[in-house]
DNA sequence: CGCGAGTTTACAAGATTTTTACAATTTCGC
DNA sequence: GCGAAATTGTAAAAATCTTGTAAACTCGCG
């Protein structure tokens, strides 16, 4: 019999889902916030964990990432508001297999665990891209032309916020807020600088940027 | 007539596994939990084990490895549930001979455990490797162009582990956790002084790294 | 005590990030 | 359109951070 770990902090739609899971022949476990959450995905190493993205305390974009961290594969996926931004490099980039949004239907989240089951012993790689450049997420490593080029640290974080924020105008604050957090300060310049490098290496038409825009008096665009 | 050993706390499966075993003309022996299990593995020295791995109480990860610390050389099949990372070197680690996916059928089932039967008389060393190194995970020696060389536990443990996530971008906290596990807190300097070791054992070009890349601001990758 | 394995420390070498300075470009009032 | 002011592009210098490595230290054990 399967384990599925649920973690959210809503104590209706938590039992709810825990009832569907029994009824459909799994064992439930159910956590009510972030942290004891992470620590009974890491005691007991479910077969899959279902966590909210919006809670007090740990995040659930917390939870994923040390989940990760401490090294294991469980399939997990990550339940989530509707106004909550959700693309796959987010995603990808916190470790989430797959998410469903609120208010869903119990037969849909139990098709997205069972298909989720069914494809997660394979090894997937997982990548997005444009243009010509492909980001490998488990790599770490970018290619342009199928040619693998390094990025720094900086660079690769800076390169999968925009990918996470396709074609919106980002000020230079929010870069820098969300890239670089809120402990350091660098001056804002820093994002011009960075995206100066990026430019240098991923942009196909050196001269006349097609993927990072500049919106002047803002900050930038990136357009996949 | 063939004695097998069917170790799982699950009773439907359990007694499915054993009348399937019996109309094939093996003779089945039951036992519902791992500490019972390992009991009769080696009291009774059956023709062969097939055993759960998740199962409360003694896993069958455990029972595995007791099974072959006790030095038996009985072949071992595992039967795991669909999310449980099952790959070469952890079946190798704790000494299975191989394993399936639950759920199965008995045609399954029954296909590998005659092909296991058969081929488990002649002594089989099990290896994975990489360039000219090769690991033995039954020997746990480890030898470069057939000369075998001194790993020290440590050094061996993270080689196993770089060995089980290979070519992915892996943090030294991801490394700490799987590696040293929850009770101990080391520095993460320390996976760095571990690499060091294992680059001047194992690289066979020293001074450049081939196999065990770094990651720089994050950690290390492993390349087979 | 002395040994070996494991961990921490220290520091040099190297890489990255940030800042800076100046050139280029854009904006905007006229 | 013109020119000043503001903004951005860019390369290079400066500051900071990260890693490789060896040596020092710790700990358990015979």
């Amino acid at each position: 019999m399967l384990t599925v770990l649920v973690i959210d902090d809503d104590d209706g739609l938590r039992d709810t889902i825990g009832l569907m899971l029994e009824t459909e022949g799994f064992r439930p476990v159910l956590a009510d916030n972030g942290k004891s959450g992470l620590q009974q995905a890491l005691s007991l190493r479910p077969d899959l964990v279902l966590v909210d993205l919006r809670m007090p305390g740990l995040s659930g974009i917390e939870v994923c990432k040390q989940i990760r961290a401490a090294g294991m594969k469980t399939p997990l996926i990550v339940l989530s508001a509707v106004g909550d931004e959700m693309d796959k490099v987010l995603l990808l980039e916190i470790g989430a297999d797959d998410y469903v949004v609120k208010p869903f239907g119990t037969r849909e989240l139990l098709a997205r665990i069972r298909a989720l089951l069914r494809r997660s012993s394979p090894e997937e790689t997982k990548s997005v891209s444009f243009s010509d450049v492909e980001v490998d997420l488990t790599r770490r490593v970018v290619r342009k032309k199928g040619e693998e080029l390094k990025l720094t640290r900086a660079e690769y974080n800076l390169l999968t916020y925009f990918l996470q924020n396709p074609d919106r105008a980002l000020t230079r604050d929010m870069i820098l807020n969300s890239v670089w957090g809120y402990e350091s300060f660098p001056n804002t310049r820093t994002v011009d600088a960075h995206v100066v490098r990026l430019r240098q290496k991923l942009e196909p038409d050196q001269g006349t940027p097609h993927h990072f825009l500049t919106v002047h008096g803002v900050g930038y665009r990136f357009l996949p």
